[in-house]
DNA sequence: GCATTTAGTTAAGTAACTATACTTTTTTTA
DNA sequence: TAAAAAAAGTATAGTTACTTAACTAAATGC
C-alpha cells in the first residue's frame, strides 16, 4: 500500500540515503568555530551574518533577520557579539530614527573575504573531480533543490 | 593576488553561492520539530537519532555516538528523552554488562518508516523535475561531496 | 592481579536560538 | 491632526542541543 518504494529497483533509494548522510555531515561542520583571515575563531552562526551583511554593508537589523531566518531578538545577539568583537558597526538610518545601519569593519571585511574564498577553495576541489557538464547538471540540482525547500 | 576568482568567468563562483543557500535552508529546516508517524512532535535531533538506530536496532551507545559524529554524553541524553517517548528501549548486552543495547520499540519504528517515507517522497519530486543521467549525475556529485566533508 | 581501556552516566556550562514584553519612532486612518 | 496601529530594535528568560570533565563499573592486557 504505501510500501509503494519496494515496487521500484533497490538502489533507488540510495540517493536518498546519501542525501541524509550529507546533511548529517553539514550538521557536524556546522557546530564548531573556524578561523577566517585577522579575526579570532568564529562560530557557524558568526561566520553567516558576517556573510548575509557582505562587504557593500549598510544592511537593516530586520532585513538581516529575514536574510538568516531568525528572529530580530537573535539578530541583536549577534551583531552585539559581533560589534564586541570589532567585525561590524551599528550606525544610524539616515532617514528613519528606528533603524540601524549593519556594515562589515576592515576586519569584518577580511574575514567576509577569507570565507569567501574557502568556498572557492572547496568548490574548485570539486570541480577537479568532475567534468564541466556535470558540474552543470550538479549547479542545476543544487538550485531545483533550493527552490524545493523554500517552502 | 588572493583575488584570483576574478581571473574566472563571473559564474563561476554562483555554483559556491548556492550551495552556501543550500546550507542555510538546511540550518533554518534543521531547527524545527516535525511530526512522524503516531509521535509526536520531534526534533531534529531525536528523528536522526531513531534513523541512526534503524529499525534492525541493537546498537552500542558509543556506536551510536560514532554514527551521529556527537559525544557519548549526548547520545545519553538523547537516549533518555527518546526512551520518555517511548520510541526506544534500552536492554543489556548479552555478553558485555557494560554495554547497552538500544532498539526501536513499535512506535519508533513506525515514526522510523515515516521519516523514510518522506525522504522518499522529496527525493520523487525531485526526480520528476530531472532526467535519469541528470539524477546520476547529481548522486555521484553528492557522494564526492560526502567523501570531500568526512575530513 | 593490577593498570588500562572501554561503556555509559552525570552535571555544569555554552551557543544559538525562540517567545514575549517592552520602548521608541513612523505610518495610517478616521 | 490626534489616536491607533505598525515597524525597528532591545532585553530577558527559557529551550535545545550539544560539549567538557569527572565519575562508576566492567572488561582486557599483560
Amino acid at each position: 500500500m504505501n510500501k509503494n518504494k519496494n515496487q521500484l529497483p533497490n538502489n533507488t533509494n540510495s540517493g536518498s540515503r546519501n542525501l541524509g548522510r550529507l546533511i548529517m555531515q553539514l550538521r557536524r561542520l556546522e557546530r564548531k568555530p573556524h578561523h577566517f583571515g585577522t579575526a579570532g575563531p568564529l562560530t557557524p552562526s558568526e561566520i553567516h551574518t558576517v556573510e548575509a551583511i557582505g562587504t557593500e554593508g549598510d544592511v537593516l537589523m530586520s532585513e538581516l533577520a529575514m536574510r538568516l531566518g531568525i528572529t530580530k531578538g537573535a539578530v541583536t545577539q549577534l551583531i552585539t557579539r559581533l560589534e564586541a568583537k570589532e567585525l561590524v558597526k551599528r550606525s544610524p538610518h539616515p532617514n528613519d530614527s528606528r533603524g540601524i545601519l549593519i556594515s562589515l569593519t576592515e576586519k569584518g571585511k577580511d574575514a567576509y573575504i577569507a570565507h569567501e574564498e574557502v568556498h572557492f577553495q572547496f568548490y574548485n576541489q570539486l570541480r577537479l573531480q568532475l567534468s564541466e557538464q556535470e558540474i552543470e547538471v550538479f549547479e542545476k540540482c543544487i538550485d531545483k533543490l533550493n527552490n524545493f525547500l523554500q517552502k
